[in-house]
RNA sequence: GGCGGUGUAGCUCAGCUGGUCAGAGCAGCGGAAUCAUAAUCCGCGUGUCGUAGGUUCGAGUCCUACCACCGCUACCA
């Protein structure tokens, strides 16, 4: 029976301009749902955009056009950061779809006839652009803290749902699933949010008309992140040829940056519970990317644009980078600086150049032809390999993205320690080690191949010219059987290309 | 204010349940080698493990207080 594996990025606001982050988020999906087909689980990976709201609507308005016109043109923007950072994604969602649009309102149908949703008058200030209500002392000078903008004084009658009802049912789940949110510092944070108290939350808006209609009440639009949060359930419904909801709900893995936690882990598993479906198995929250210690900003100035960086680095370096310098999970310093260190050091000289070593001395010691294990195949590469591996996927297992590429790399530098404790080019010229120097080609190849299989969900274009230029068929990525050591297919021609890494010169 | 976290070599950080735990990578210095993208490999760190106490035969590793920074949350007066 295959394991069934869905994974989800958040969906990203489509009025605003993709940034690093969404390329992230993305990133560490894609790592994980590559990951998994490696294993040979059936993955369906989720991505899209939400595009409800007023900020949209009034964007809209400014340039004349409808809002659905306009988001239609935003949209753009998204889905090519998903194709530039090679995301893999099965569907690309849009809340504006019809079919999520009539999900949504069976949904919150559901809840209102359980009696999970009532109608209730409710004033305070109200920030249009966050459509969000604040308590007097949040604002900063009478402004909306995170827009600047000022709050209106509104009444205004909504459906609330009873999120209070659903305090001690949170609580138990939590205290039973304690790998529901992980790292665990955010599943405190969460329960923690919980056990202090939950509010009902209104979940429409009167005021605003680009959103989905209320089903019983089409003065009322449905608030944009219930609208937003459902987006993992319906998608399933119409995503493929038929629905899919039984195979791949519960969702594996819901992934996303820190800001988001509270909806994912109390509002939203607080609707499931409403509605009577199974909760998410995990949500990973992950943290910043921070340039000079500080949250990037366009008005600080300290932005990195995704575009810009896949551009010049390639999709698989900028992937590479954005693991292997900042631990998963947490908060962590990016620069440029930073990425061509990262880029010179350890893709140019530790990886790339092994590649390119490798194939040279198969070429020049080895006869062009990829080599087979001779006499005794005594090896403690053979046997890193498999610690390696082992360490590997555990690590990945755990989400521990930043954790496996340490460990994937503990083979890279052995292997290049390897060549030089053997030397082939002194072995070739003894012609009575020519067995040893098959071998030790031989090992080097391996321990390659095994490298690029464990590469393949973080650099998956990497991966495959490894492959390719070791004379192995591309698409050989099993990480169950394939990654055993001795899966080298033998005899092949290796190909001495180009570096995969031309070295960046920085004035 | 409450809760939680962090503070270890110049830089980024590993160090789980106390006893080679004083480490890794990068940067720097010296050397070897030449298959390779002058790429690699080897050697070199006397660090008050935030501060001050305490528990213990023994503490980055546990306890207390304090300092700094961060996150969530609250708001008495």
């Amino acid at each position: 029976m295959t394991n069934h594996f869905y994974i989800t990025t958040p969906i990203y606001y489509v009025n605003d301009v993709p940034h690093i982050g969404n390329a992230y988020t993305t990133i560490a999906a894609d790592i994980l749902a590559r990951y998994h087909r490696q294993l040979g689980d059936d993955v369906f990976f989720l991505t899209g955009t939400d595009e409800h709201g007023n900020p949209a609507a009034r964007a809209a308005e400014r340039r004349g056009l409808s809002p659905l016109e306009h988001v239609n043109e935003m949209v753009k923007r998204f889905q090519e950061l998903a194709r530039r950072v090679n995301a893999s994604n099965d569907f690309f969602i849009r809340t504006t779809d019809p079919e999520h649009e009539r999900s949504v309102q069976k949904f919150l149908g559901k809840l209102y006839d359980r009696g999970d949703i009532y109608l209730k008058s409710y004033r305070g200030l109200y920030c249009p652009a966050c459509e969000a209500f604040y308590a007097p002392k949040d604002l900063l000078e009478g402004k909306c803290p995170d827009h600047g903008t000022v709050c209106d004084e509104v009444e205004e009658e909504n459906y609330f749902f009873r999120l209070s009802a659903y305090q001690s049912k949170l609580i138990e789940h939590f205290d039973k699933h304690p790998e529901f949110v992980k790292p665990q510092s955010r599943f405190n944070e969460a329960r923690s949010f919980i056990t202090g108290g939950l509010e009902d939350i209104s979940i429409s808006r009167a005021t605003l008309k680009w959103g989905i209609p209320i089903p019983w009440d089409e003065s009322q639009v449905v608030y944009v992140w219930v609208d937003a949060l459902l987006n993992y359930l319906s998608a399933l419904e119409y995503a493929g040829d038929h629905d899919l909801t039984p195979e791949f709900w519960p969702a594996s893995y819901h992934m996303m940056a820190k800001d988001i936690l509270k909806f994912h882990a109390v509002i939203w598993p607080a609707l499931l519970m409403a509605a009577g479906n199974k909760l998410p198995e995990h949500l990973f929250v992950h943290g910043y990317l921070l340039m000079g210690g500080q949250k990037m900003s366009k008005t600080r100035g300290n932005v990195l644009d995704p575009f810009d960086i896949i551009n010049r680095y390639g999709a698989d370096a900028f992937r590479f980078y954005c693991f292997r310098e900042v631990t998963f999970g947490q908060d962590g310093v990016v620069s440029i600086e930073g990425l061509d260190a990262r880029y010179n050091t350890e893709l140019a000289n530790d990886l790339g150049n092994l590649v390119s070593r490798t194939t040279a001395m198969i070429e020049k010691f080895g006869g062009g032809l990829v080599p087979a294990a001779t006499g005794s195949s005594e090896s403690d590469i053979a046997s890193l390999a498999g610690f390696v591996t082992t360490d590997a996927t555990a690590a990945m297992s755990r989400v521990d993205l930043t954790g496996a590429l340490e460990k994937i790399w503990v083979l890279v530098r052995r292997l290049n320690k390897y060549i030089e404790d053997e030397a082939p080019w002194k072995l070739a010229k003894d012609k009575t080690a020519a067995n040893r120097l098959e071998l030790v080609l031989y090992n080097l190849a391996e321990g390659l191949r095994i490298c690029a299989l464990l590469l393949q969900s973080f650099m998956p274009e990497t991966s495959a010219e490894i492959l390719r230029r070791l004379g192995q068929a591309t698409k050989a990525g099993g990480l169950r059987q394939g990654i055993l050591w001795g899966g080298l297919k033998t005899g092949g021609r290796v190909i001495a290309g180009e570096p995969l890494f031309p070295k960046i010169e920085r004035s």
